[in-house]
DNA sequence: GATAGTTTCATACATATGTTTGAAAAGCAA
DNA sequence: TTGCTTTTCAAACATATGTATGAAACTATC
């Protein structure tokens, strides 16, 4: 067991690092100067440089999941069993949205680390992401739940859009920035989740209400604060 | 001048092959090999690894805008000089979706290419994506021709929103298929072309019609092909 | 405090990979 | 042909970078 000590400081620098630099510019000798030790210990506690990078994002993907997972059976609680659609989308796309754009977080190299993940693929990362189904299939099944009888490929298209939308947004923040030359407000990260929910919602009712079970998709609560109008 | 043959082979080569095994494993000698020319061809012809790169994209990237603005001035003539909202929607997603979806493309080498260069970014492609502002700015423009006096940064988020679902409909498609257990249907491309124009204009406009001078939206006119009702 | 296990360290290893070089070959104009 | 430019080629270069090694330092248990 031991000092464990080497091992922390390795993955706080090399997530400090890789946020701030990206994987392609970061070497193994930048993250060891960093934080203070050895060379051989990433190999000695890690095994490898690979498995130091998926370790940084699996535990940081697993807290995020977590929170998502959280967030949507309090609201099927609360629904008793069954939540609102806008509240699955919620659930969804909120905790990355808060992680990423939160005001607070915006010196947070978790959160920096992560947007770089969600940038730059990397191998040990895309490894990772490609088991993530299976978390997504309990949103699907939330769905299900909210919406029965409703045709699947349109609840797979709205989880699909929605994801799009949100992984989308962290992504290109800055070029959203600077293509509106400001005028997009990236700073009230609820106002974006819900705006990204609303339109999630809408996607999948089209607009007009939708129907094949009268299955009235819950009304949208968290209404969007438009400037406009 | 003369042969100019073997550049040709080079960024043939290149292009299948980053197309093919991506980028972070695909080398010079792979490519040389592939091409059956000099490893010094590649320095001596593009001057390094990252310009050959460079210079695919850009030229797959050009062909793509050009395309788009076509689309664009098309649309725009046919409406007395505004478009509708969601005929500029459909020249702004519509080209890279057919090109990166598409049927008969689908054993394209560029459109591989060009799904894996949106897949993993690699610094010479991050490079030029970062200059395509301009670009976007003209889809911008238009939208505040279409719906004059319309929020401002409502228009980019909607036009943000667009890029979100096409650019992650084609990183993604394969994830979609799995999750969906194939139910989504990625073979029609038209249908998931006019699902994104769709839920892009419902995005922007609400859902209900909105409002602020009362310029309408133009109505949507390719509907959805939904499977469901 | 001796022994065994764990961790750290300096150093070396391997090697993949982009790039350069300098000469040979090919093309071309006179 | 001669002389010039352009292109090709084999080989070398450089070197960044992940990984392995074996000894030393440290820790803890008895």
């Amino acid at each position: 067991m031991a000092s464990d000590q080497t091992r922390s400081a390795i993955l706080a620098a090399a997530e400090r690092l890789y946020a701030d630099r990206g994987f392609g510019d970061v070497t193994l000798r930048d993250i060891v100067a960093e934080a203070n030790v050895n060379l051989a210990a990433v190999n000695y506690h890690f095994g490898s440089k690979d498995e130091l990078i998926a370790e940084l994002f699996v535990t940081r993907s697993i807290a995020g999941n977590r929170e998502r997972l959280a967030e949507l059976r309090a609201a099927e609680e609360a629904g008793g069993g069954r939540a609102s659609i806008d509240a699955i989308f919620r659930a969804l796309v909120g905790p990355p949205l808060r992680g990423c754009l939160g005001r607070d977080r915006e010196s947070s190299a978790a959160a920096r680390f992560m947007i770089r993940a969600s940038i730059e693929t990397v191998p040990p990362i895309r490894r990772i992401r490609n088991r993530e189904i299976d978390h997504l299939r309990k949103f699907a099944a939330a769905m299900r739940r909210a919406l029965p009888g409703y045709d699947e490929a349109e609840l797979y298209w709205g989880l699909h859009f929605a994801l799009a939308m949100s992984h989308h947004t962290i992504r290109e923040k800055e070029r959203l920035t600077k293509l509106s030359e400001g005028k997009c407000d990236l700073g009230d990260v609820q106002a974006i989740i819900e705006r990204v929910v609303s339109v999630s919602v809408m996607a999948l009712t089209g607009g007009e209400a939708k129907s094949k079970p009268p299955a009235r998709p819950a009304a949208l609560h968290g209404r969007l604060t438009r400037q406009d109008l």
